[in-house]
This record gives structure tokens, C-alpha cells and sequence, in this order.
DNA sequence: TAACTGTATTAAGAGTGTTAGTACACTTGA
DNA sequence: TCAAGTGTACTAACACTCTTAATACAGTTA
């Protein structure tokens, strides 16, 4: 279901939120359907049951998912999840184009990148 | 100098190696300029020396300045200093690109939001 | 020579990420 | 009803990184 990138730097608990993310936007795990439980992911990934268990809670805390004790973890509304990702990307595009300012790269130049960057899929 | 922000999560030889890279590119600190010392600009910045010590050893590793023994730290040629950091720039702003696409952004929502931050200067 | 430079080393503390083990409450199906 | 599965909570331990502290040594300069 999800395959974990030992070369990214970041925690592990982060990345089990992205790819989580990636699934529900892609439309793989769809509105009210079941995500493996805790204890099957960590099997799965081979990793502990409690670094699931803090993705899981902050997707929680996010909207993203919602749990019900005894039963499992299940997939949220999806409807404001694409306006979330984009609300959460407008600060990182920010501080990118300050970065480019700073090295001088005009506008077109920025511009030209997105594009490629774009068609490359 | 150089000011650090005590909010931001990064560690603070990273704010002090990005500062100087801004001060370089922004022509504040010239070619064969010389920095402050290692134990002047802890002082200043009321850390370690070591830490102070870690962000030039960083910043002689890129290049960006060069060090001589019993003399100091000096501002090596800035001639490939924006283009470096131009290059250093396109693979983030690929992530980014990717990012927006699994949201659904389109081409056109993104450039625009370019444009309105490269006009926010 | 004294005072400044960079550089290296070791030790310690704080914080975070991860694992391990255990425990408890809830739900479900046989 | 009961066993197995669920989420959740807690403590302890370990590793790693960041930072500080305290020295020490070598080179440069006035």
C-alpha cells in the first residue's frame, strides 16, 4: 500500500502522512473506507506500531481521517482536502520566489521552469 | 550583522549560513571582503563559537568563502554564487510543481500566484 | 611577545524520532 | 459470552542531531 523512502531525511511518521495524503487525493482510498489498521501498517512497513499511530492522529488532527475506537481509521470527507494541499503550498511557493529574487532569476525565468516542471508530469 | 530567528525550527548554523549567502548576494560583504571572525560573531549572536564555526566550515565547503589560518574568513568570487543557487532552487520548485499537481492546481492558478509574489517583491 | 585568527577535540545536556513492552477500553463475530 | 481485533495511552530506552562548554594548538600580525 505504501512503500517507505529510506534515503528522505524526514521522520518516518511524515512520510506515512504524505504517501496517506497521496492515496486519498489520487482517489485509491475513497470517502468513509477503511485504512489499515495500526498494527497492520507497522507490520507492513516494518516499523513500530506507535510511529503509525502518531501519523495517524495528526492525520486526525488535520481532518483527513477520523477514528472510532474499537473499529479502525477511515477516510474524512475529501472535499476541502485538494483546497487544504493548495492553502499549504502558497507559503512554500512564497519563500521560493523570495529565494529566486535573491538570486536574480526573473520572473520569466521562474516562470519558464514551472512550466517544464509541469509538463514532465 | 546578522539577526537570528529564535522561531524558526531550523538550527541556527542554517539561518547563519543562509544569512551570509543573502548578505553575499545582496553585494553587502564584496569579493576578498573579510567576515567577522568565528568567536566575534558568537559573541555577537550570544551562541558558540562551535556553531558559528559549523556554518563557515559549510560555507568553505560550497565554495562561498574561503579560510586562511591565523587570518580569517573572506568572501570568495560571488560570480557563480546566484547561479548556484538558481540551480539549487529548480529541484524544490519541482517538488513543488509535483505537490500542486496531486492537489489539482492547475498551470495557470500557479503561475498566477507566482506572479503575485514576485510583485509582492 | 601578546593578542588576535582558524581549527580540533572531548564532554555534556536538550530535544526529537523510533522502538519495545505493556495495559486498557471498545467493537465485532463466532 | 468470549476471543480477537481495533484505537489509545504510558513508560523506558536508545540513537541521532544540535548546541554549549572548556580546552588546546597552530598560524598571523602589530
Amino acid at each position: 500500500m505504501i512503500t517507505l523512502d529510506y534515503a528522505d531525511r524526514r521522520p518516518i511518521y511524515e512520510q506515512v502522512i504524505e504517501k496517506m495524503k497521496d492515496l486519498i487525493l489520487l482517489g485509491v482510498l475513497e470517502t468513509d473506507s477503511q485504512l489499515p489498521s495500526v498494527r497492520e501498517l507497522a507490520m507492513d512497513l516494518s516499523i513500530n506500531p506507535n510511529t503509525v499511530q502518531r501519523a495517524y492522529a495528526e492525520l486526525e488532527r488535520q481532518g483527513v481521517i477520523y477514528c472510532v475506537k474499537g473499529r479502525g481509521n477511515f477516510v474524512a470527507g475529501t472535499d476541502g482536502l485538494k483546497d487544504k494541499q493548495k492553502e499549504e503550498l502558497k507559503p512554500q511557493l512564497s519563500e521560493l520566489v523570495k529565494k529566486a529574487q535573491k538570486a536574480d532569476m526573473t520572473e520569466e525565468e521562474f516562470i519558464t521552469l514551472v512550466k517544464q516542471f509541469y509538463s514532465e508530469q
